[in-house]
DNA sequence: CGTCGGGTTGATAACTTTCAAATTTCGTGG
DNA sequence: CCACGAAATTTGAAAGTTATCAACCCGACG
């Protein structure tokens, strides 16, 4: 296996992956699945001990409230490690959606831990690549607490853009984004109307449009400034191997 | 050592402990220290390979923006473990400071290892902490994004409730709650003054009195009820031992 | 005493939601 | 290729929630 994998060449962004490794690497992708858009792929409660390796498209992590209200809790995108925690507990604590038509690589408990004993530089790798992820969340939660809406969205499109460059899917200039106005507004805790002025403001401010699926950065420098984002969370200089 | 550690006490609900876990558990608890309320353990951006398990008092995990704001990621009580991703990473990403007198022991990463491979099963529990401190944080977006003030306070404080009865430090009825209303605020995401009403509201409506330090609740079921909180994501029925 | 860190309350401002309606986009079948 | 309906986007107006500003109270403490 190449790098051709999102996954891959994530991880080999902070671990450097050896023949075996990618190799052993290479295995885990053995039982493809496809999914369409819009599909549940795990719902909350449900027993489920497989985890997914996403190749291709996006999916969210979501939880839904007794009155109605929906809360995505995350946007995983290719490269990503879906349903960790569903392994280690007997039932998954949230509901994982498609968004898009998707592929992943479904990974049985067996096959991660036997795979994890054989590389550990691999354990390694994928347990950094879910703090990382714990990272990315306590971000949020500092957003939805102390951030208003533009700069929660502004910060939350340059985290994706960061996300995805990494996987070599997007730039500083544009990048495909399949969310809706409505999902933009469930990741974002407001309402989609208010995420459509939000959205207008920062068009008119000549930072950055969303529009037919695509994000363009027109001023990207700016838009960082204003979000007060610092890609340090996201971007440790690699963890530590012991 | 007995059950009088709390974080002995938290594990074993959730596994059973042998004779010779509770050892390798009393080990990781020799290099006691104390701090002072309001001191910070662990600062953002700082090489800090050390965790602790938290045996008294209470301290905070928190992030300060750059415009000054303030938001409080997540609240540790006795029995929690503290900077497992400061081990993981080469420097911790957020902040963690002291919110009352501090008692908790010191464990380097190499005890930590050498435990986990002593003794798989509490490497195991100590897995389950982390992914159930990554469950509250999702819990507490849920509430940031989807949540009123008051439903987020009044859940906010049954989660409290919950995980301090779990290391037998509160009851149904009453629990000792050192955090001021400013702290609250900086937890809910939202301003001292609104966090002052609200708590009004809530002693009004005859559910719970937070005074003197203290959380009293005078109907406890009617608040479960009003936050619409559900106890799963605390206390799934154990992990599973692979 | 006098100060200082909480706590409490009122009045006003700011931000965001909700409701309603018009417009656009897009997939599908005729 | 066009028509049609569903979904998504866009905008205005009114209502609701929460922040901010400003006072005042109170108990601990030097």
């Amino acid at each position: 296996m190449s790098l051709d994998s999102p996954f891959a060449r994530k991880l080999s962004t902070f671990v450097t992956l050896s023949g075996n490794d990618l190799t052993v690497l290479s295995d885990l992708h053995r039982r493809r699945r496809r999914f369409l858009s819009g599909r549940d792929m795990m719902s909350q409660g449900e027993a489920n001990q497989a985890a997914y390796i996403l190749a291709s498209g996006w999916v969210c992590y979501y939880v839904l409230l007794r009155n109605g209200a929906k809360q995505i809790v995350e946007i995983q995108v290719p490269g990503d490690f879906l349903g960790l925690r569903s392994v280690l507990f007997r039932t998954s604590d949230q509901s994982i959606t498609t968004i898009t038509e998707v592929e992943a690589s479904e990974v049985l408990a067996r096959d991660l831990l036997d795979a994890f004993s054989s590389t550990p530089r691999l354990a390694t790798a994928v347990l950094w690549a879910a703090s990382r992820d714990q990272a990315m969340m306590a971000e949020h939660l500092v957003g939805m607490g102390r951030r208003d809406a533009a700069q929660r969205l502004a910060h939350f499109i340059l985290e994706l853009a960061a996300r995805l460059i990494l996987v070599g899917q997007g730039s500083k200039s544009r990048f495909a984004c399949p969310l809706t106005q409505y999902q933009l507004a469930d990741v974002l805790g407001i309402s989609a109307v208010h995420v459509n002025r939000v959205l207008r403001e920062l068009r008119v401010a000549g930072m950055m449009t969303f529009r037919d699926g695509h994000v363009t950065f027109e001023d990207f420098d700016r838009l960082v400034v204003y979000a007060d984002f610092d890609i340090a969370y996201l971007d440790h200089g690699g963890p530590l191997l012991r």
